[in-house]
DNA sequence: CTTATCATGTAAGTGGTTACATGATTCC
DNA sequence: GGAATCATGTAACCACTTACATGATAAG
């Protein structure tokens, strides 16, 4: 199965929230929605114009300067429908994600390969850094209008928590591995 | 970035732990591998035998039957090199993983939408039924001569910590999103 | 007046899925 | 002899990335 074209729900559901054009769902994956979900602008507009042409949303169209049209999007009432049906769908079984560090750590075996502690070193450098990021997303994110945007909070708790657990669980298993091979 | 074809170095690297036909890498990619990397066998046959075109491994053929030809790779010289370099890059950046999860919590956005409450419910039920099968694994890899092949079982314990860690998480907005909603 | 950002579009190419296709071996 | 699994291959298609391309507006 995999993909059945998730985006264009996403699409619609975004939309759903508020009147949007296609820039402003790509500043979307590019700053809040970046750990959840991406696409292109290249992917974005030409399923914007195929969402239009299927009745699913509407475009206020004005021309600015010579020719460039800019596209609002709303939602119709048989946008809403289709984007219920998919919300209310069971979950889509959850593919494999394209993190190497398992698979380099699988690949690596043996436990006094010195590379597989430089590959821990690094992991923990790097969620590390991840970790500061979404907390100063949650510091901004609860101050602004947004508190009243239930599941944005909560998949940024769900972030911060898998980061916490995440790291806890590296330097653990980092300390033991020292333990192992000294 | 994203993908610079990551599937020709774990091929390599699965190769490299021990001679392996395609039909083999594809078993391990539906059972022992299955969390953590994906490729159907038509991706792997032909990556395969781009690899030995490009001396990166080399395949004893034998002829069973009629026509049919079997393959066992091992890795070169050269491709012992290629791999070791890819192992000791820096990790590539991770891309959003496709779950639906939690873009489908943050298009919901009302607390009190009841279809929230059943996303996370279903989210519950999912993931204890990879705890077992991870536990499942877990108790079987370590009575195998697995044993010594310590990136699985480190990847293993990644996964049944997260799964942990997350579910006890999910559980707890369960909680606090009842006390919201009642 | 230049740079950054806003704003939209298309084309070429790659990674990956699904489907079509064939044949061998083992076990019941 | 039929089913399951072993074993390999290709073609069509889709999702997604990268690159090419154009124009508008705001800020310094």
């Amino acid at each position: 199965m995999a993909q059945k074209n998730i985006l264009q729900y996403i699409l619609l559901g975004l939309i759903s929230l508020q009147d949007m054009s296609g820039y402003d769902i790509k500043k979307l994956f590019n700053t809040e929605l970046s750990d959840f979900w991406h696409a292109n602008h290249s992917q974005i507009y030409p399923e914007l114009r195929r969402l239009e042409a299927t009745g699913l949303i509407e475009a206020n169209t004005k021309i600015v300067g010579e020719k460039l049209e800019k596209h609002l999007y709303h939602i119709t009432q048989q946008g809403l429908t289709v984007l219920h049906h998919w919300l209310k769908e069971p979950l889509n079984d959850v593919p494999p994600s394209k993190d190497e560090f398992p698979i380099k750590a699988y690949l690596i075996s043996d436990a006094k390969n010195p590379i597989l502690m430089d590959l821990i070193t690094e992991e923990i450098a790097r969620h590390k850094i991840k970790l500061i990021y979404l907390n100063n997303r949650m510091s901004t994110v609860s101050t602004t209008d947004t508190v009243n945007h239930y599941g944005h909070l909560l998949i940024l708790r769900r972030a911060i928590h898998r980061e916490q657990s995440y790291l806890s669980w590296l330097s653990a298993e980092k300390k033991s591995l020292e333990q192992l091979t000294k």
